[in-house]
RNA sequence: GGGGCCGUAGGCUAGCUUGGUAGACUGCGAGGCUUGGGCCCUCGCGACCCAGGUUCAAAUCCUGGCGGCCCCA
């Protein structure tokens, strides 16, 4: 039982989110942002290990429906950058420029990537020949620069991205390539699926897409403060980037077409979310799939049965580790076991595994969860089948309990004042009907002080009126506060 | 883009109005005592964001920079 003043709280999560974010991820050693170059973070050990963990899964998605991870450079040339008119014309303000080589003035200025489209392209070209080279699928994971004029959050709007994983394809049709975009969607669907992770998918509308994109749909979460936050994204590019690049293939027939590409990214933003979804005012709970540790083995000695408690405590930890779970013991005998559960509670690992003499006597461990801090004794001799079941518990109930968060804070709404409140509130996102025009997202917008998220993929049209406009609705639109 | 608040040991902070020895808690190190939810005691370590200015004297007042947070567009 967990005595009635620890149950879990999350005040400060809830009434204060960017402390509590900052905070939490600081003293979990997750994420320092005390690095004295506005909007730059910094991964210490801890942190990378989930980044680490994080991009792991990914990259198997990925590795698995035929991508290659590849590298391309982080500068590329001004004249590269602004090819494209309205990829150049959306980035510009937002470009951090190499001018110098040590004292001497650069004679080409060369942009810090921020997004690999105009680096990748040139190198296509040279790649693609004829129709068997398509299509071709990569990524590269990198760090992209972006100078943000707003202000900046830790992990959630920095200048350096630093955890950027970009996917790049290029198909012989327009079909193939929204064939590709579908099915990154579906990739990205099961990678948040995999991080306990819920998300709304939506349709930018014309005026939010990727610049360049002819269509671009995105992946969208509510932080504990109600705001939205993108945490993934899918283009399909048309031929607007193969056109200015140059980027041709033959046909069986003969005949030259230029390649339809597409693009999709996630970031730390992922992490930002994981965090803020599943943490609480103890610290971290990090989904068993990608936490650093997924055990902790806490011996708790008694005088006079040290010896026999240290002994167990150990042969618990190498049967954990000894099938591959990500386990440590904490043998410090300077610190008491109460102090130990704060401290690794705040890292957000999984599970505790408790070793005391009472144990000992029964036959048992104790194994605690993190998510909920249940308590349970197993019997020693079943220590590995009741572990890995109880993470396969956690990881549900981890991923239920998300969901439930953000399905209480998405709203239908079928009148403006009522939207207009909710948002006001910050109670998360708000789906109201829509004629399907865009100045009535543009009035939205400024009536709501909300952004607008886009409409859901492949709707059937919505029944009422358009809250802006009153015509007969065609559609939805997705409101909410955003990051 | 506009407005406001703020920056003191690794962390959280007191002191600033009214200029004059920077204090606590936590952490870290040593020792003792303990250990099923942050024990306690003793000793030690550790800080005024940066650059100018005012002044006999600046953490404190002024200007600028860097950095952080909040609100509004």
């Amino acid at each position: 039982m967990v005595p009635q003043h620890m149950e879990l709280q999350k005040k400060l999560k809830v009434e204060n989110f960017a402390e509590w974010f900052e905070q939490t991820t600081l003293h979990a050693m997750i994420y320092d942002y005390r690095f004295p170059v506005k909007g730059c973070g910094v991964w210490p050990g801890y942190g990378f290990k989930l980044r680490r963990n994080v991009l792991e899964v990914m990259r198997s998605l990925l590795d698995n429906s035929g991508h290659e991870e590849c590298l391309f450079p982080l500068l590329i040339p001004r004249g590269l950058l602004e090819k494209e008119a309205e990829h150049v014309r959306s980035f510009q303000e937002e470009v951090f420029w190499v001018t110098m080589g040590g004292s001497s003035e650069l004679g080409e200025k060369l942009a810090l990537r921020p997004t690999s489209e105009t680096a990748i392209m040139p190198m296509l070209k040279l790649w693609i020949r004829d129709y068997k080279d398509l299509p071709i699928k990569l990524y590269q994971v990198v760090s992209v620069f972006r100078y943000e004029t707003k202000a900046t959050h830790p992990m959630i709007r920095v200048r350096e991205v630093t955890t950027f994983k970009e996917g790049h394809s290029a198909h012989a049709t327009y079909e193939d390539a929204e064939k590709h975009v579908g099915e990154m969607v579906g990739l990205y669907k099961k990678f948040y699926e995999e991080l306990c992770i819920p998300y709304i998918v939506s349709k930018r509308p014309n005026w939010d897409k990727f610049a360049g994109a002819i269509c671009s749909i995105a992946f969208d979460t509510i932080m504990p403060d109600g705001r939205a936050l993108q945490i993934g994204t899918v283009h399909h590019l048309g031929q607007n980037f193969s056109k200015p690049f140059d980027v041709k293939y033959l046909k069986p027939d003969g005949t030259h077409e230029y390649v339809w590409t597409t693009s999709y990214g996630i970031s730390e933003r992922v992490i930002a979310a994981l965090i803020a979804l599943h943490g609480d005012d103890r610290g971290l709970v990090i989904p068993p799939k990608v936490a650093p540790i997924q055990a902790v083995v806490i011996p708790i000695p008694y005088k006079g049965r040290e010896g026999e408690v240290y002994e167990e405590a150990k042969k618990v930890y190498s049967e954990l580790t000894s099938t591959g779970i990500r386990a440590i013991i904490d043998e410090d005998d300077e610190e008491t076991p109460g102090s130990k559960f704060f401290k690794w509670e705040l890292k957000g690992v999984p599970v505790r595994v408790e070793i005391g003499p009472r144990d000992i006597d029964r036959g048992v461990v104790t194994l605690v969860r993190r998510d909920t801090l249940e308590r349970k004794s197993v019997a020693r001799s079943e220590l590995l089948t009741s572990f890995t079941a109880l993470l396969d518990v956690l990881s549900n109930d981890m991923r239920s309990a998300a969901w439930k968060y953000l399905d209480e804070r998405f709203y239908k709404v079928k009148s403006l004042d009522e939207a207009g409140e909710l948002i006001k509130a910050r109670r998360g996102i708000v789906e109201v009907p829509w004629c399907g025009r865009d100045e009535c997202g543009s009035t939205l917008e400024d009536n709501t002080e909300a952004r607008v998220l886009g409409s859901p993929l492949g709707a059937a049209a919505e029944k009422g009126k358009c809250i802006s406009c009153d015509r007969e609705a065609s559609n939805s639109l997705r409101l909410a506060k955003t990051y």
